[in-house]
DNA sequence: CGCATTTCCTGGAGGC
DNA sequence: TGCCTCCAGGAAATGC
């Protein structure tokens, strides 16, 4: 049961309503689950927390009495439990979003707007995936949209990419039947392989007990650049798109 | 509609 | 050692 919040830096929150004492004393934790990038944190009484991490965010769970990490901005004791929930984001592209009800449909708001939820990755088929993909834009680009698809973020759109031969460059209603569904099952792996090992710890990822993930060590692309392709020997270079570091190989992964 | 650019923010890296 | 500049990126806003 939630005993007492600190919001230390407010400009993190946003929403309906604001984490204090008064709107969440007394709740209990009920559910916590992942919709796209977010972490939703189901409460008594119908309310989410929902925590998205941006780059650098970090749900960290500590023991009570020990000092706050730098740029830790909200802090969430528990009655008669020695430990707190605390959110740390040095760059502070994450944010955190207090909702009454449904997030998905959630009114009255202070500041940013809760990014979009829409199909995952993990959770559709390859009929809906060719439906969903099959517009006129950069795929890469469109992985990166949580519009149409949600949880696909920079690392993983160039892995998938890598593994399934295409250029980011490519145009996705372009992309044949075949090569449509080798993108499907190659982000589905890599997805699924990177949770499992908790995720990539480029710089600053951590989980809940401030482990680092460990995908990292199976990356064939991104941060690779100069090396050589795990699969040909050629080396990784890197261009922008989407307005993002993009790795490539140049040889497994042509454009047209 | 698509796409490039800018903005937010800080730590780490590189140059001198 | 210290100061400066640049860069990383999730997502929204802006302009074409």
């Amino acid at each position: 049961m939630i005993d007492s919040v600190y919001l230390v830096q407010p400009r993190i929150a946003h929403g309906p309503h604001v984490p204090c004492d008064d709107s969440l004393r007394g709740r209990r934790i009920e559910r916590i689950a992942r919709a796209g990038k977010q972490v939703r944190i189901s409460l008594s009484g119908g309310w989410t927390l929902v925590v998205h991490l941006g780059m650098t965010g970090r749900l960290i769970v500590t023991a009570a009495d020990e000092s706050p990490a730098k740029h830790t901005h909200l802090r969430i004791a528990f009655r008669g439990e020695p430990v707190e929930l605390r959110f740390c984001d040095p760059r502070r592209f994450g944010g955190v979003w207090l909702v009454d009800g449904n997030p998905d449909e959630a009114k009255g708001w202070i500041g940013r707007r809760i990014p979009p939820v829409a199909a995952d990755p993990l959770r559709i088929s390859l009929a809906q995936w060719r439906k969903l993909i099959a517009r006129p834009r950069q795929i890469k680009a469109l992985l990166l949209d949580q519009n149409p698809l949600s949880g696909v973020g920079n690392i993983y759109c160039d892995e998938a990419l890598h593994r399934a031969g295409i250029h980011p460059l490519t145009r996705a209603a372009d992309l044949s039947p075949a090569a449509s569904r080798k993108l499907y099952h190659a982000l589905r792996r890599v997805l699924t392989e990177a949770i499992a090992l908790g995720g990539s710890s480029v710089s600053d990822y951590r989980n809940a007990q401030g482990a680092p993930g460990q995908f990292q060590t199976r990356h064939r692309v991104y941060g690779r650049e100069g090396q050589p392709c795990r699969r040909c020997r050629t080396p990784i270079i890197r261009l922008v798109v989407a307005g993002r570091g993009t790795h490539i190989c140049p040889k497994c992964q042509r454009l047209r």
